[in-house]
DNA sequence: ATTAGCACTCATGCTTATCGAGTGCTAATG
DNA sequence: CATTAGCACTCGATAAGCATGAGTGCTAAT
């Protein structure tokens, strides 16, 4: 089914309008902004046609027009242009982006903060996704009498380290040879074969040294698990406390989905190409998203590393801003865990 | 002045009951909870006298009393009785903090969100503070191509690591001497001594090796600021905005306090003793803590070392059993920290 | 297809009335 | 003199009534 013109421009104007101003239009105002030569009673006519499409509600009868989800997923497909930023915009995500930061997950940090604080509100990210991610190299450092770091790195440019202690005095040596071992035994693997069984049956084929190297094989695999957990950031979740459309308890909860991730997880995985996705409320089947939308994309590494990050906000959010600002962003920090990665 | 015997336990129970329903508790529910052998005129006259001291307050005419925060005061200081945890609480906090974490940093962190699990506020710790931390070691680790890691071991016991990257193909041999040089010219210095330009001064007397030495040296710097930085973890802030004392403006208002934290580092640092102290809502002269009630105490490691954690919740708290949780938790945590710091 | 006109709906804001919990005060009591 | 019964009074909470006006849907005319 097809769309007259003027029923496009006219759900167009009607979701800019309530993006803009969360209140209902009518059909008086939408008169005078179209500039049609018609009166408010066709447009009246043409809003009573949309509203039995299922584009557009009313809150109560003698109320002006919203957008309902199915309008917004229209506006989205179809309707609505593409927003550039301007120089200013890009600068500033220039500027703090491009440190000469190399940790991955600090870039990640900051982009996520960043987007946050642009869009006014909530953003989250995941570390960099990979299909299988092996352990390049595994260091141990020694930090104290009886305690030493394990740093490990993994195919996907993740560093991560822990520290932890023997039970015994340390020296470089010994150090040298665990370092020795672990990397013999290890580097190579996917970061998914380092299990508890793996590492019980390599302790022993290590016979006597076995005893010595319970506390570093703890460690090692406490931190490979640790790398093997794609990790999340959040930000700007209070940022939704200000907004109109959520009250406190519906803030609530969706603040405990962000906090209990599982689910949110999930719908991140919804987006499973390289293009933008936008969700809206009740698309999502979860009571606690109705009023919010969701727009994520990714940012791709190379070909086998990918990470994503998404906006989350009411669902009268200005969609062509905000996938301007996500998309930039993608942009910089694929480009920037590349540049990493490669160097 | 001193009050009757009768106006203490009258206070006391108007205290107790707005703790536990937060509503005004009128004489005649007095007289049937006090089980004194006195009609509610009685005690009317009594609370009339309480509320003259500016020891209550009454939310309209026609309502029951409520504490003033001079009756929390008095409360807190003479009357209120001391809390024991019980068996199961101790083991419940037992189990969560003594897994063999030996990261301090990690450490609080758990202690931190157990804290706010438990009391379902919010909770704020400090990193170890010191008089005078100094360089324990430093270490350079290769974990790239051009990337490396400098690791910071201070005397406090603190192990703070960060990557950097240098212009040229990295070598453990190069890597050597730029940790001998660092360890030679930087251990034993106080964190405070390392300034911009004392490492543009070392730089200087390091001759042409200078030059390969900037992104060392820059992450020295950076690293050296970040460790003498006292962290502040944060935890638990959502638990407010479930609370009735908080309506969503004075929600946000709190979570910006904490996000821009100097103010509230500050209030922290009142804490001079190694006691416990409660600051009771308008004592802090914060118009966002007008509602708010602060509990601190210190956790000592040594005693030189020591941190403060703290819970921030409504007025209207359990003070006796928060403090018992509090003070068991950094107990827990001082000894722990001893531990990771002698061993 | 468009439109003027008009009756109809409903959220909003204001006023008024009622209810009842809880107080403060007074006068009586042991 | 502390205590108390009794009672008038206050004031928030809740509900009900009413006017207002923005906005619609429908009809009949163009």
């Amino acid at each position: 089914m097809e769309l007259s013109d003027r029923k496009m421009k006219i759900l167009s104007e009607v979701v800019n309008n309530y993006i803009q101003y969360a209140e209902p239009i009518s059909s008086k105002m939408l008169c005078s902004l179209l500039n049609f030569s018609v009166s408010s009673a066709t447009i009246r006519n043409e809003l009573a046609e949309l509203t039995d499409l299922g584009l557009l509600e009313q809150p109560h009868t003698s109320a002006g027009r919203i957008p309902s989800h199915l309008g917004y997923r229209l506006y989205i497909n179809k309707l609505m242009g593409k927003y550039y930023l301007t120089k200013k915009n890009k600068e500033h995500i220039n500027s703090i982006l491009n440190l000469d930061e190399i940790d991955p997950e600090i870039l990640l940090k900051n982009a996520t903060s960043l987007l946050a604080d642009m869009t006014k509100f909530a953003v989250i990210s995941t570390g960099v996704c990979t299909q299988e991610d092996y352990v390049k190299n595994i260091k141990l450092v020694q930090v104290g009498k009886c305690t030493a770091m394990i740093i490990l790195t993994t195919s996907s440019g993740l560093v991560k380290n822990k520290l932890f202690r023997c039970e015994f005095l340390l020296t470089d040596n010994i150090l040298d040879r665990f370092n020795n071992i672990l990397v013999e035994k290890f580097v190579g693997l996917s970061l998914k074969e380092i299990t508890q069984a793996y590492i019980q049956s390599t302790a022993a084929s290590l016979e006597e040294l076995a005893f010595f190297m319970t506390d570093v094989l703890d460690a090692l695999l406490e931190i490979s698990e640790l790398a093997s957990r794609t990790d999340l950031h959040f930000d700007g979740q209070i940022n939704l406390l200000s907004l109109p459309e959520y009250d406190q308890q519906s803030a609530i909860k969706l603040m405990n989905l962000f906090n209990y991730s599982d689910d949110i997880v999930d719908l991140f995985l919804m987006n499973d190409d390289n293009k933008t996705h936008v969700f809206i409320g009740e698309e999502m089947h979860h009571e606690e998203l109705d009023q919010s939308s969701i727009i994520i994309t990714r940012y791709v590494v190379d070909k086998a590393n990918y990470g994503i990050i998404g906006v989350v906000g009411p669902t009268r959010m200005n969609y062509t801003k905000l996938i301007a600002k996500l998309e930039y962003i993608a942009y910089l920090v694929g480009n920037k865990l590349n540049n990493i990665l490669e160097g």
